[in-house]
DNA sequence: CTCAATTTGTTCGTATGTATG
DNA sequence: ACATACATACGAACAAATTGA
């Protein structure tokens, strides 16, 4: 018979030990394990995860260099911090608060290429421009990186302000072009994982999730002048928004009327 | 001197081989490698990651499994397969298509509590409801399970459909009722890793990345009447929009008629 | 103060996985 | 394919610190 564990170690051939550790990192980081807590036992988290003693040991070892468990003979296991303040990037839902929120971000180009291949485009992404710059960057936030950009930008936009596009984020420089009409922004979130090179820019493990950000720009012409590759380290990205318009507020006090209790 | 390789395994941990069958299985997600082509010798790939020849074999190995190389002696490998398509679950951009995408979905109930304890809420996600009920259930697309949800739902709306609720998703029986008025649906997005039991109802490894999607309905009295966590698959979790709105349209317009060129 | 229960720390033996050359 | 070294994981036994009866 396989217990459950052969199982879930089947499922993923990462070591047993790490997979405890980060679900336990996630407990401490969503405070269900709250700061200063005891969390449970050993013999407890033995028999939850269906590994062995040691195994747990080993992944309470790893918490405890991050600082974030603190283990007593006798007494317990304690959350004693959370994880390092992660900087949400916080994913804006129009472009004018991405614009404005990357306007003054700290960025490091890392590699450009003049004549760049043409990026790939998806069905309605618009027709690729004449030719492509491809831009690599690292933005970083209290000197930490966290998103690593991969541009390719119409060569004919670049021209204009060469110098500014290898100093600064593009975006902000591309919406101050008055006769450049946007006709769409498509972004597509997805979640990626890191390759040698990204890892190497992020400073994480090689196959660590990311999330990946697409953005691509098209003008009223259809030409897909902007298209980026937004890799996000996973602890410094949200989304936050309200799905619900401005219409609802019309059904609302419709409703209102109606019924008022609760 | 420790070389790039060296240097990520110090990093992460993972086993080196793995790290290794990630990047070629995204070179070929990404056409790097294309269809049919034949890749790098093993010598050159060992060059290349700077690690052992066996380490490169087990590496191909595990995406020879997946189907995604084929290995022959003497003539080389060859790339025989993507990895298999993704049944991209699109995260809807408002309510309306939250609940139409939802609404005949296959779900299954894992748990139902009728006295559970209030969720947590944030600062603006307004105030508990007197009760409620905890709900988590599994989705299927093609026999897959691809989302976990829990749910904390309002305990003076349950009860005014029990069966439904247990039967169905929630969210579009809860736009029936016509008496409610929903006041915001707060939606946020982060990448977060499967617990024991998210990992097993989503049949994927202890720790592996999901998205994870909170939605808190708020409605005109400021209660949260529905807040539920979603944890996605990350193959099956995407998100487009167009970041532009119609507003933008005039500004095209305008501009329009200065530049027509590229 | 002592004793027992609880809880973490340590060690052994064994089997298998990972990585090198 | 082989020899070697080290890492991972299990189960079990025992040691050491803490707590409360």
């Amino acid at each position: 018979m396989r217990n459950k564990q052969t199982f879930n170690y089947d499922r993923s051939r990462i070591p047993l030990y790490l997979q405890v550790a980060s679900v336990m990192r996630q407990r401490i980081e969503s405070e269900r394990w709250k700061q200063g807590e005891k969390i449970s036992t050993i013999e407890e988290l033995e028999t939850e995860f269906g590994v062995a003693r040691v195994t747990i040991r080993q992944a309470i070892e790893i918490l405890r260099e991050e600082g974030l468990l603190d283990a007593r003979q006798g007494r317990g296991t304690f959350v004693s911090g959370r994880p390092k303040d992660k900087h949400w990037f916080n994913l804006a839902n129009d472009l004018e608060s991405v614009v404005s929120s990357i306007k003054n971000n700290v960025i490091r180009i890392v590699h450009i290429e003049e004549n760049a291949e043409a990026p790939s485009l998806e069905e309605n992404e618009g027709r690729p421009a004449s030719g492509y710059i491809l831009l690599r960057s690292v933005q970083f936030s209290d000197g930490e990186p966290f998103v690593v950009v991969n541009l390719h930008l119409a060569r004919d936009i670049f021209v204009r302000d060469r110098k500014r596009f290898t100093r600064q984020p593009a975006l902000p420089r591309i919406l101050e072009m008055r006769d450049i009409a946007l006709a769409h922004a498509f972004q597509t979130v997805t979640i990626g994982v890191a390759d040698p090179e990204t890892s190497e820019l992020l400073e994480i493990g090689l196959g660590e999730p990311t999330a990946d950000c697409r953005l691509v720009l098209v003008d009223d012409a259809g030409v897909a002048l902007y298209v980026a590759k937004y890799n996000y380290h996973r602890n410094s990205f949200a989304l936050r928004r309200d799905l619900l318009p401005r219409p609802k507020a019309a059904k609302a006090a419709r409703a209102r009327k109606k019924s008022k209790s609760r």
